[in-house]
DNA sequence: TTGAAAAACTAATAAGCGTTAGTTTTGTAA
DNA sequence: TTACAAAACTAACGCTTATTAGTTTTTCAA
């Protein structure tokens, strides 16, 4: 067999890393296998230990590395000069676009998270319990300065990352439509309801 | 050990499939094993054998239960002389309900339904597709009917069910939050909004 | 061309899995 | 009390798992 390529720009592991989150994706990690990953790779199963320490830690990885993107640009945000009805707008913009870009990372912390080890599993749910919280005093914030109606802060949270999560669904159907249309109708919706 | 027993209006095999959801739902489908099941009903694993064929059965159990569920009310909301958007409310209570009366089995088949086996996994994938046709129907009958602004109706379909299937954070957070302020808030969200 | 490092390979291990076989215990009705 | 059926038990099978050990091949710079 000839040896792991790697892609432009990318180290072996982070190969490896991309091919398990689609494996990931459309097995679940614990039906995963390394045999089977390292299949898809090219490779035999004991070769992928060159790169990586373990199969939990590929998990780790795609969880952890897409968190910092969510957090990253969430402070980006926060720290801008735009209305918060705007600030709301971006962050949707940023989960679609990430849905579109990194699919397989997305969908798999959205339904994996679960089978981390601790330390990483209380780490894990303590960012994004702090991602919710700042999500939180945003919503509390415009409702304040009454850009937003008086509704309850939390509901409000719940169903934006909600309907954002559920975008996989749109994803999954590969549908013909658009994402800018898809962006545009779900910010509508989510902010200004449906009813005439 | 003792015999299992069946709790009242409740035979051996709903009690073992009610601590599956249960288990499924805390560790994962295939993180879960019949042994630890077992352990949690106080028996040994092969004792499971005289009331269940097999671990699979359990999981399509838990699955097409409730599919049939949100089936039939749907129906049964579709062909009452109500307005489009009484009948989505209703709908929406609905899930809120079910994700009450029922969170591990609603969790299980959210999460756990792609690891169904043919054929139950097609005919699974088919009653989903079914149902958000029928939704998709509505939503059109709505805008038809002047009662909802001209949508996307594939995305609003998307972007309700997704946020009612997101109940299961407010469920999982043991929240303060009653469930009938929750449904109010949730339902006034997704049909008029936020925005001011 | 050589030599060292990287990365592949084969073989194997220990643990865990769902499940079956065969046996013993338990519950119940005659 | 007896007898039958239900349901528990123990032991084990065949398979898969992640991972390790040890060895060979490949790559690449000197």
């Amino acid at each position: 067999m000839s040896k792991i390529r790697p892609l432009k720009n990318g180290t072996k592991k982070e190969v490896i890393t991309r091919k398990a989150a689609a494996l990931f994706r459309k097995k679940g990690y614990s039906s995963s296998s390394m045999r089977e990953l390292a299949e898809q790779i090219g490779v035999e199963a004991p070769s992928l230990y060159n790169h990586i320490g373990s199969k939990a830690e590929l998990l780790n990885e795609i969880c952890f590395t897409l968190a910092q993107d969510y957090r990253e640009h969430l402070q980006l945000v926060l720290v801008s000069n735009k209305k918060v009805v705007e600030k709301l707008e971006e962050i949707i913009h940023f989960h679609i676009q990430l849905m579109i870009s990194s699919f397989d990372a997305v969908f798999v912390v959205n339904h994996e998270w679960k089978q981390l080890k601790d330390p990483y599993l209380t780490e894990f749910i303590a960012q994004r319990k702090n991602y919710e919280n700042q999500l939180l005093q945003l919503i509390e914030d415009g409702i304040q300065k009454k850009e937003l109606k008086k509704i309850n802060p939390y509901v409000a949270v719940l169903t934006i990352l909600s309907a954002v999560r559920g975008l996989e669904i749109w994803q999954r159907h590969k549908n013909n439509l658009p994402a800018a249309e898809l962006e545009y109708q779900m910010i509508q919706h989510l902010l200004t309801g449906i009813i005439k």
